[in-house]
RNA sequence: GUGGGUGUAGCUCAGUUGGUUAGAGUGCCGGGUUGUGGCCCCGGAGGACGAGGGUUCAAGUCCCUUCACUCACCCCA
């Protein structure tokens, strides 16, 4: 028989790493909750238009990544590759800006892009997704860029690079696109072929290039920051100004462009050097007309996304994945473990982690056991104890031994575990 | 989609110019005298050497094909 295996680039996470996810969430909702963010649960599959609409259609994403598939009915479906435009879908439909005219979500969950898989790379990977409604001022900018460096901090980054800019709204981003492309005319022969594709697709990518030759041909480009109009220069200049109040660090990146076609003004990114060449842990930016273009009002909108697994890759190596175990109860002979079966299942029904083993094992195995899973105590008994009705508890750690009575073990052990 | 690297035990890997029944560490199971874990010692189970074809008296080792994994490009979290 062949074997199945899971499909490539989606992996499971396995028990000894879930603790690792479940403790991020949980700080996830600990600190977003403090910044009054509530938390959303969108589906991972949406009308494909939904996205098509939001990401744009001539992005990679769109062209050449999502899993697309026919519904019975006919519908083409995609399964989602990121969060914002689920979330701005739910916020428009559930008329969320009536209930509240500034409105903060998050969700967490797996997005699909159907990439060459590779070091941070997969096909399914997860992202926490933060949108803030209704606000445009620039403190939400600031705010929203504090609480992702904030929450790093605690989950346990260390060494991290904030890198913002802005990309302009869509009054001055197309003046800079054309005056790009003005830019490069002439010497596109002189780029790659990726860049030279770039020039129609998507002209502020040629900035993000890795080659020598095109990095030296756009050394002398245009800035965007020169060509923003009056209101989005202001609005950049008091992000830096609030950023600064709340003692961000931050690096200037001029040519820092983010992929999808919402972005507007301020466009950030952390990136962390120990995460190999998808060195980019989180991104975000500012998306104004994005929720009246997929039919809400004119409401602004700030968001960003934390990818999981690079989050995960680049954390200190923590202690809470060991798991553990109360008390195993070592039973020897058929009549201990006849009543060692009533006693383990009691004593978890109370909320103690309980454990024994059903085969009639040597002492020596059945400890060995109750070593391997970390149990706290170990619950010793066969014919003679029975006979004597007292039972050895013993602390795994301090190796003392105490008699109990087999009269009310469960409350005995249960008091003593309390104790702890 | 395009390159490079790697496929031998559950995991991490040895395996000499092709040459007997393919090895180690770790993990798993058992034992080291009566019913007591971690350390140490001993033993055991577990492999058609990714798959298919070819060269050869002989292939884990050489050649071809294919698949998988991986890193990078691309793209992005």
């Amino acid at each position: 028989m062949e074997k199945i295996t899971a499909i490539k680039g989606i992996k499971d996470i396995l028990p000894e790493d879930a603790p690792t996810w479940n403790y991020i969430e949980s700080i996830v909702r600990q600190v977003f909750s403090a910044f009054g963010f509530r938390e959303i649960r969108v589906p991972i599959m949406e009308k494909t238009e939904l996205f098509k609409r939001s990401i744009g259609e001539t992005t990679d994403i769109v062209e050449k990544e999502m899993y697309t598939f026919r519904d019975r009915d006919e519908e083409l479906l995609t399964l989602r590759p990121e969060a914002t435009a689920s979330v701005i879908r739910a916020y428009i439909e559930h008329n969320m800006m009536s209930t509240d005219p500034i409105t903060k979500l998050f969700t967490i969950g797996p997005m699909f892009r159907r990439e060459r898989p590779q070091k941070g790379r997969f096909r399914q990977f997860h992202q926490i997704d933060v949108e803030l409604f209704g606000d445009e001022k620039p403190q939400s900018d600031a705010e929203v860029i504090f609480m992702l460096v904030h929450f790093l901090k605690v989950v346990g980054i260390k060494e991290l690079s904030l890198e913002i800019n802005s990309l302009g709204c869509k009054i001055c981003r197309p003046v800079f696109s054309q005056a790009i492309v003005n830019f490069l005319k002439g010497s596109e022969k002189d780029l790659c072929p990726d860049c030279q594709r770039r020039i129609s697709t998507n002209p502020l990518r040629v900035f993000d290039c890795k080659i020598e030759s095109c990095n030296s041909i756009i050394a002398g480009a245009p800035k965007i920051l020169d060509y923003l109009c009056a209101e989005c220069a202001e609005h950049f200049e008091q992000v830096k100004s609030y950023l600064n109040d709340l003692k961000v660090a931050y690096l200037l990146n001029p040519k820092m462009v983010r992929g999808l076609d919402y972005y507007t003004k301020t466009a950030f990114e952390i990136k962390s050097g120990s995460l190999g060449a998808q060195n980019s842990l989180a991104g975000g930016g500012r998306y104004d007309g994005l929720v009246s273009f997929l039919g809400g009002s004119e409401i602004p909108g700030i968001g960003f996304a934390v990818g999981f697994e690079r989050l995960i890759a680049c954390m200190p190596p923590t202690e809470i994945n060991k798991f553990k175990t109360d008390i195993f109860i070592a039973a020897l002979g058929p009549r201990a473990q006849k009543i060692s079966f009533g006693l383990t299942n009691e004593l978890r029904r109370a909320g103690i982690s309980a454990a024994m083993d059903y085969t009639d094992k040597s002492l020596k195995s059945q400890m060995k056991r109750a070593d391997k899973l970390n149990s706290s105590f170990t619950l010793i008994f066969g014919d003679k104890e029975i006979d004597e009705k007292l039972v050895e508890l013993r602390d795994m750690k301090t190796k003392n031994q105490q008699a109990l009575s087999l009269d009310n073990l469960p409350e005995a052990i249960i008091n003593i575990l309390k104790e702890r």
